[in-house]
DNA sequence: ACTATATTTCCACTATTCTAGAAATATGGT
DNA sequence: ACCATATTTCTAGAATAGTGGAAATATAGT
């Protein structure tokens, strides 16, 4: 981890829409999300939804699976876990 | 802390110049810097210096206290880890 | 080959953010 | 009152992000 990588997903994170569907992925667990599933539960318009994911991926937070039709999503736990890692190592040690 | 709450913050430290701030008055401590001695540090020109203040002061993961001339900055220690739990509660349970 | 479903890409528009110089404001010292 | 220092506010331009309709692409079934 590193400063860039942190803020960068510190960044993505930071959209109420992204980070829902992010909540929504690691709720669903390790059987992940279809995007159709997600947005069925989100309500977001599906080019806005496929805009949202992908930036999701681009930092690592959620990976895609293809099976068929269906693109499945998945919540990158220990991504999170390290960015939080670095958010406790860099930015609370008194 | 509710998701929008949690989606600013995220937002707020989602930029190496801000991360930068908030990690240099971590490191501070109790005592916190002022805003010129985050200058002398970071070498952000003083007018984005006081923009990306100002923004993490919104979200409250700032404070000032004005010392005559000078104004210190604190981190907000309990933001963050309010945050931190936020993001450990609702999104890393599996 | 055709059709249906799932998802992305393209496009255009609007809104927000980032940056920093210059001017303004605040405080304290002489 | 004047001057110096600290910081913000104003302003404006450039860059990035957000949104969603429409078209394109991918896959599977018939």
């Amino acid at each position: 981890m590193n400063i860039e990588k942190a803020a960068g997903q510190l960044s993505e994170l930071g959209h109420v829409a992204r980070l829902n569907i992010y909540k929504a992925l690691v709720k669903a667990g390790h059987t992940g999300l279809a995007v159709s599933e997600i947005q069925d539960q989100l309500e977001i318009p599906n080019s806005t939804l496929s805009h949202h994911i992908a930036r999701l991926v681009k930092v690592g937070l959620v990976s895609q699976t293809r099976e068929g039709r269906v693109l499945r999503c998945h919540a990158q736990y220990a991504q999170l876990d390290a960015l939080i890692s670095y958010l406790q190592d860099e930015c609370c040690s008194l």
